[in-house]
DNA sequence: GTCTATAATTTGATAGAC
DNA sequence: GTCTATCAAATTATAGAC
C-alpha cells in the first residue's frame, strides 16, 4: 500500500487512465496487472481492494487539480490567466485520447460506487465549487454577488464543462468542446476581467 | 424479443431504471430478472443479449423524449413552452430517486459500450442538438445566428442540462439542478422571448 | 514485490423440458 | 413464456511459496 512505491504509482496512472475511459466498473485488476507486467494478485500487495485503489486515484487526482489551478489568494496570477488555467484542465482532459476528467465519469457512476470511493466524489465537487466561486468573486462583474449567488454561478460553470466534455466525446469532435467554451465566455458564465 | 409484450415493456422499464442509476455496467440480468420476478435465463427470451436490451432501452428513451417535447415547427406551442419542457424532462428525469438522465450517464459510459447502444448514444445527442438548435431559432434574439452559431449554442445548453444533473445528484440536492437553470436563465444560455 | 494456485461468486448466455 | 440445469469465462480476493 506504500503509494511512493514506482509500481504502486504506475498502477495509479494506468488505473486512472481506465477509469476516464471506460469508468470503475468497466475495467478489472487483470486488466490493470496486464498493462503493468505483473499479475493481478501482486496488485493486491499495493491495493487492498477496487475500492481503495479507486479512493487513491481519485484522491491524488483532486490534489494535482487543485496545485494546477493555484491558489485563488494568490496574487502573482490574474484572475483571467487562473480562469483559463482552470478551462484548460478540462481541456486537456478531454484531448487525452477518448477520456474525460475523472470526477465526470465517476460523478456518473455515483450510485454504483463503494462508499470511500463516493465521498471523494462528493468532495471533489465541493471543494471545486469553492475554489471557483472564489475565483468568480475576483471578477469586477461579480462584485454585486453575495456567497449564494457565487456558489451557483459556481456549480454552472462546473456542470457545462463536465456536461461539455460528455457531449463533445460524444460527437468525437474536440472542437465541440472549445465551440461550447466559447460560447460560455460569450454568455458570460465564464466572466472576463 | 417482441416488445409488445408486456413483460418485455416491464424489463425496459426496468432496465431503464437501472442504466439511469448505476450505469450499463452496473446492473446484470439476474438483477433484472428478480426485480421482475422470473428467473435470467427467461430475460433472454425477450432480449437476445444485453446489448440489444440496452439498445431498446435508449431507442424507447428517445422516442418519448422527442414525443415529449414535440415538433419545434409546432404552431400551437410557443417557443417559450417548448424550451420549458425540454428543460423540465431534465428536471423530472433528475427528481426520479437519485437517478439521471439515460443519455447522461451512457455519455459517461460511452467508451465501455457495445457499438449498437454506443450509436444509440450518439444519435440522440446529434438529434438533440438539431432539435435545440431549431427550437433556440424560434427566440428573437436569435435572429442573427447562422446554423453554426445556433448548433454551438444548442450544444452548450445540452451539455449544462447533462452536467447539472451530476453536480445536482453529487451534492445530493435537487435545488443544486434549479439553481443551475436559474443561472442558465440569467446569463441567456437559456433564452427568453 | 511478485509469483502460483485457488477459492467463492458473478456474469452473459445456451439447451432443452414443460 | 418460463423454467431447470448448466456452461465457460471473468471477477475480486486470499494463502502461502519464492
Amino acid at each position: 500500500m506504500s503509494l511512493e512505491t514506482s509500481k504502486a504509482s504506475e498502477l495509479l496512472d494506468l488505473a486512472e487512465q481506465y477509469v476516464r475511459s471506460v469508468g470503475y466498473n468497466g475495467f478489472s485488476f487483470r486488466d490493470l496487472a496486464d498493462d503493468a507486467g505483473i499479475k493481478s494478485a501482486s496488485v493486491h500487495y499495493h491495493f487492498a481492494t477496487k475500492e481503495r485503489l479507486a479512493a487513491a486515484v481519485a484522491r491524488r487526482y483532486a490534489e494535482r487539480f487543485f496545485a494546477a489551478v493555484g491558489d485563488t489568494a494568490d496574487a502573482t496570477i490574474t484572475a483571467n490567466e487562473q480562469m483559463d488555467r482552470f478551462v484548460g484542465l478540462f481541456r486537456i482532459a478531454i484531448s487525452d485520447d477518448k477520456r474525460l476528467c475523472l470526477f465526470c465519469i465517476l460523478g456518473a457512476e455515483l450510485s454504483t460506487l463503494p462508499d470511500e470511493v463516493q465521498r471523494e466524489v462528493r468532495q471533489f465537487f465541493a471543494d471545486c465549487t469553492t475554489w471557483l466561486a472564489s475565483l468568480i468573486a475576483r471578477f469586477s462583474a461579480a462584485k454585486s454577488l453575495n456567497g449564494k449567488d457565487l456558489t451557483a454561478r459556481a456549480q454552472a460553470l462546473l456542470a457545462s464543462l463536465e456536461g461539455a466534455m460528455i457531449v463533445s466525446r460524444a460527437d468525437g469532435d474536440l472542437a465541440v468542446f472549445d465551440s461550447i467554451v466559447g460560447e460560455l465566455r460569450h454568455c458570460g458564465m465564464i466572466p472576463r476581467k
